[in-house]
DNA sequence: CGGCTTAATGTAAGCGCTTGCATTGAGGAC
DNA sequence: GTCCTCAATGCAAGCGCTTACATTAAGCCG
């Protein structure tokens, strides 16, 4: 009942060769005979054979595979990374291997080992927030990791990605620029987050740069999702006095934010400006379409990929590397209303 | 430099036993004597052991890995089935190895090959349609497969999912008791989807029902996106006499023909309805709220992963399920502009 | 106190494959 | 004819692990 599937013995057998000229039959044809060469292949054929890769994974001590390791494929921005990772590995010769963590630092330890010990040859991970003690194990069992989604040249662990500061930096000029004085911000859970972390810093950058106390920059954080977007809007909305700009950490939480906002009767951008980051679909579908940051993830998918495989081939370039995003400016931020916004530190 | 990573007869000679107790250790803790069993896991945690997997599962015959071949994960619909089937492998004990056909039917034959001699011990396919020479490769190899996002008990193949006929029937009775006679449809590519194409077959059972010639459906293929939802929705706007609905495919699709809608100036719905499929966030993000069908894709996942585990520890239950979804009436879909919509046919 | 059971551990045979080395035989060079 | 080379093939040793079976040392019985 269960067919146990033929060996490389079996061939061997019904070809009356050894074992070895059919796996070189196989592997490098070039050194077997042709008259030999056609009696396996026959067999090869006539047995439906195909190769135990865990027996050859065991031998070569290779079994090219890759592990990734995300928070969650929900967020279209890392389906979307994944989704070039993955297409960019097959291509050439790897599989992927995944596990979700669930923004749960512990979880991802666990999926650590987990991979490592499933056979996977490299990590992908996401951010370099992280345990040391992981970077040791990885590194005592030769696993090379490389760190997505930021780019830091002072972390020790390579990284591609980009600079989530400097990226909110930019945007935040933007917004002062128009006049905004009193922001406020909706972050992802800063704690176990290092890019969350960054995106605030970088509008606090913004803020010193222009004279402005980043200490009044008023912060709500908020998990993942439309529906917590859209409470910690609200909350912002009871401050005193009112923000005239909210800047979100992601599209997610700023589609959120929007759609409380016009639940509450504001017009954005007439009455409340709002942005984004990443440059998801979403960000031009809802009204107003969302300013934001655009983030390259497939790219970022795709050479990562390309990064570790070169990697596990030839142990070659080990830098980091720093990917470039993109303002989009968009119908959701504008100008505070008239007059409003210098009211604080101006 | 290339540190190899400890084996366990690494840990066998640092703890001072034989490898078998080692292992025994690990895997059946009771046989092990407790002074020995203390040795042994100090030498683990001391040597960062790591148990090689490959080896495990050659010796074993398992590689407690599910490989699944999805169109894409950029698609939300998958992304979002796929994470909780990969939670729920996880908690299992079984990890996820995944591989995407990008809706191409060749690809896809590849990748299943490709799982199964990576070890999968059993695959999660989407939707029925495929080259019966899968079928029996699998089953030859002896590999259970689960089709889901689809529910047919006609098929011999097990499934999980929804019948996405009667579904889409159920929505196109609300549109049909609208009064809305003049119908179109935006359709994701129908050759190698039979999601898709039941889905339009539904249409059609609604129309017959309600004495309209399904003839008369006015169908666009539109391959998955935003701006290809756009451009389908311009193509039918040059329709003489133009529709009154489209009903669209996908969410996806039909954000796509809401912003055209907008951007040609036609209001929705006062002069045009617009219905989709799946109810993913954006459903509610757009302004107006899409009319749509709920499906249960995390359900869907969960159960899936349950269906396969089950098969693969005690080879029980093949009945397939069907999940069942729900219509989200909102605010794209009202009844056509003033006494037209019946002008066709009576 | 001899023989039995039992718990704890070791021994070694593979799992299916690759590969270094040995073997064979034929063709050339001298 | 002898020796060497070289292509074609076989032999057998593992890769790291599990596990059936053997071994050892107690512990117990009558």
């Amino acid at each position: 009942m269960v067919q146990t599937a033929p060996t490389l013995q079996d061939v061997a057998r019904v070809a009356n060769v050894s074992t070895a000229t059919v796996s070189r039959c196989l592997n490098t044809p070039a050194l077997v005979g042709e008259e030999t060469r056609r009696k396996v292949m026959a067999a090869v054929t006539d047995l439906g054979y195909s190769p135990n890769f865990r027996a050859r994974a065991l031998v070569s001590g290779r079994s090219h595979t890759i592990g990734a390791i995300i928070p969650t494929m929900e967020n279209a921005i890392f389906a979307r990374g994944i989704q070039a990772f993955q297409e960019e590995l097959a291509d050439h010769g790897f599989t992927l291997l995944i596990a979700s963590s669930s923004y749960r630092e512990d979880v991802e330890e666990g999926q650590i080992r987990h991979l490592v010990s499933r056979g996977a040859e490299a990590l992908l991970l996401i951010g370099h927030h992280r345990d040391p003690v992981n970077y040791r194990f990885l590194e005592r069992q030769g696993i090379p990791a490389l760190v997505a989604w930021v780019y830091d040249p002072d972390q020790p662990q390579m990284s591609i990605g980009f600079d989530n500061q400097s990226a909110m930096t930019g945007l935040a000029r933007e917004v002062i620029a128009m006049g905004h004085r009193r922001i406020a911000a909706i972050s992802a859970p800063r704690a176990a987050n290092d890019r969350a972390r960054n995106r605030i810093v970088g509008i606090c950058d913004a803020m010193e740069e222009a004279g402005l106390d980043p200490a009044t920059l008023d912060i709500v954080e908020a998990p993942y999702g439309i529906e917590t977007g859209a409470e910690a809007f609200a909350t912002l909305m009871t401050r005193e006095p009112r923000p005239t700009v909210v800047m979100c950490g992601n599209d997610v939480l700023a589609a959120g934010a929007l759609r409380q906002a016009t639940q509450m009767g504001l017009r954005v951008p007439g009455d409340i400006s709002i942005t984004g980051f990443d440059d998801l679909e979403l960000a031009t579908l809802v009204e107003p379409q969302l300013t934001t940051v655009h983030v390259p993830h497939r790219e970022m998918g795709r050479r990562a990929a390309r990064v570790l495989v070169a990697q596990l081939d030839g142990g070659a370039a080990d830098a980091s590397i720093e990917l470039q995003t993109r303002l989009c400016l968009r119908g959701s931020l504008a100008p505070p209303p008239d007059g409003d916004g210098g009211a604080l530190g101006g």
